[in-house]
DNA sequence: TAAAAATACTCCATAGGTATTTTAT
DNA sequence: ATAAAATACCTATGGAGTATTTTTA
């Protein structure tokens, strides 16, 4: 219908109430000024300015588009700021998914990181499951997702943040486990506590443990309560070294690293390979694997800290 | 800024997700689409799509753009409505602005009238002064006046509704009235009752009485105010043919023509010369003129069937 | 290799400018 | 006669088309 132009040269019109002024408002000549009007009336069919000796006012049918025009207007209006606020990569929240066994134990020590070094940077946070994350990455409605090895897609680039050992999980009271395991294929699988069918760590757990014949009858959506179930010995589980300081809190949790192998997930940060962004999320990973290697640090000299007990 | 065109490029790419579809859905062919956008891309500094290879999403800044450029399309899409919807002339109120002298007594016929003949035509009805009429219909914030011969504007056109005879009105009471008078000037003037400042009959009064040396302790607002004043012989005041049948349901007044003289005033519909409705102004003119006649008619008859009586 | 978007170029429609005419006061 | 808008005519810009190249999967 209208164009823009058209519509700024009618609100001046509308507000110097005479072509010539309204011409030199828009900044073009008063004959432009006058075919522009021309020709939006031409598209409504009807007058919408009359025109007087010393003014022009609208017509009934031209005050009835004015508000409409004038909200146009104004909306417009907001594409300059938009723009003007669109500089830094800062000006509207970064999505990220992350698998939900990494989530609790990485955000702790990362949104901390992020509030010292990065205050600019909002997040806005997705705790779900690896295929969730994948879908939703791939759709656009996550930028950035953090998540373990199995995700292959050559349209998503991935930068290492971490390798996360598995250690063993088991009560501070069960016997079987207390020297350590050299493996854990060396785990009892009627013994061996996993999370519900989704999560990648059940996958991987299963994986390295090399069965099938687990315990079916218990199965969660949260590591933590797989690991209080372990506390009280019903079972064992495998804990990525990455939940070690929070969940070491429960004093009848014993971690223990295994004797023979060292097991371990990688975790990456994923995005589309052509986000205009590449550059500020791989300074992002460097400020996660900032954030994390503490972490981890102090879940390694834990570990070995119960080895020479054991 | 943005034109509408590339607002709706921007749109049917955001839903396509797919620069050669978007293009089909525009009508237009895929290179035009891909300048276009670029040419948003270059005004925002920033591109507004990830390019991925088998599709296209929003970027952060895009996403950001969306809802304002959807606004703007759905508000730009009222246009045609308007338009649709402004083919006959009744499609919003004509505002009207009556003197209050006429206002009461026309309205009482005409709005019926109009209810019966042109339903579809909607009144906005503004009751003031000669002067603030002249105004506004100048300015523009109304549409039509109806008012009395003196109102000289070379940029109005007005047609005759109808002339309005001034007959003397009474009390009942009035002994020196009872056999009539011949003209307004025989009124005497300290008991001649008028109008407050500013209305036009009451300077057409004191134009027909020749004096200037009225009743000034009362004056009034409304017509109706002074007819009471009237009735109950505080004095004597000319009563426009127009009001008679309304204000005769008042036993105490009498209201006889003069005998020699047939004074009158004539009352106009004015609008702008050049407006778009010349010719709905003039049927409505005819209809106004329907409306009065038989009130004017039974005034006519009202006074006449006093006059042997007298 | 195939699919998709970007680029190059040419063309035409449209907006704008200047000069002039028309219209209304 | 004057002021204002409309018209005529020319120019320049910008949007669109076709053909082609570049890019990425």
């Amino acid at each position: 219908m209208f164009t823009v132009r058209q519509m700024r040269y009618f609100e001046a019109l509308v507000t110097t109430q005479h072509f010539g002024m309204a011409a030199e408002m828009a900044g073009i000549s008063q004959p432009a000024l006058s075919v522009q009007i021309a020709e939006m009336e031409k598209m409504v069919g009807a007058p919408l300015f009359e025109r007087m000796s010393k003014k022009v006012i609208l017509t009934d049918i031209g005050r009835r588009f004015l508000p409409v025009i004038h909200d146009v207007l104004n909306r417009m209006g907001e594409f300059e700021k938009i723009s003007s606020t669109s500089r830094g990569p800062y000006h509207s929240a970064w999505r990220i998914g992350i698998i939900s066994t990494v989530a609790p134990y990485l955000l702790a020590p990362l949104l901390p990181a992020i509030e010292k070094h990065n205050p600019e940077l909002k997040l806005e946070i997705l705790e779900a499951r690896t295929e969730t994350l994948h879908q939703k990455i791939s759709a656009g409605s996550l930028d950035l997702v953090i998540a373990a090895d199995s995700f292959p897609d050559e349209r998503l680039t991935r930068h290492l943040l971490f390798a996360d050992k598995f250690y063993l999980a088991s009560s501070s009271e069960d016997k079987d486990c207390a020297g350590g395991l050299p493996s854990p294929e060396a785990i009892k699988p009627e013994r061996l506590l996993l999370l519900e069918d989704g999560h990648c760590l059940r996958d991987q757990m299963l994986d390295l443990c090399k069965t099938g014949n687990f315990r079916k009858e218990f199965s969660a959506t949260e590591l933590t309560t797989i690991l209080q179930l372990v506390s009280y010995n019903f079972g064992v589980t495998l804990i990525p070294q990455l939940a070690c300081m929070a969940e070491h809190k429960n004093r009848h949790l014993r971690i223990s690293a295994f004797t023979r192998d060292k097991p371990q997930r990688k975790i990456f940060l994923f995005w589309r390979n052509r986000t205009p962004h590449q550059a500020d999320y791989e300074n992002f990973a460097g400020l996660i694997r900032q954030a994390v290697t503490p972490l981890l640090a102090e879940a390694e000299k834990l570990v070995n800290a119960h080895k020479p007990a054991a």
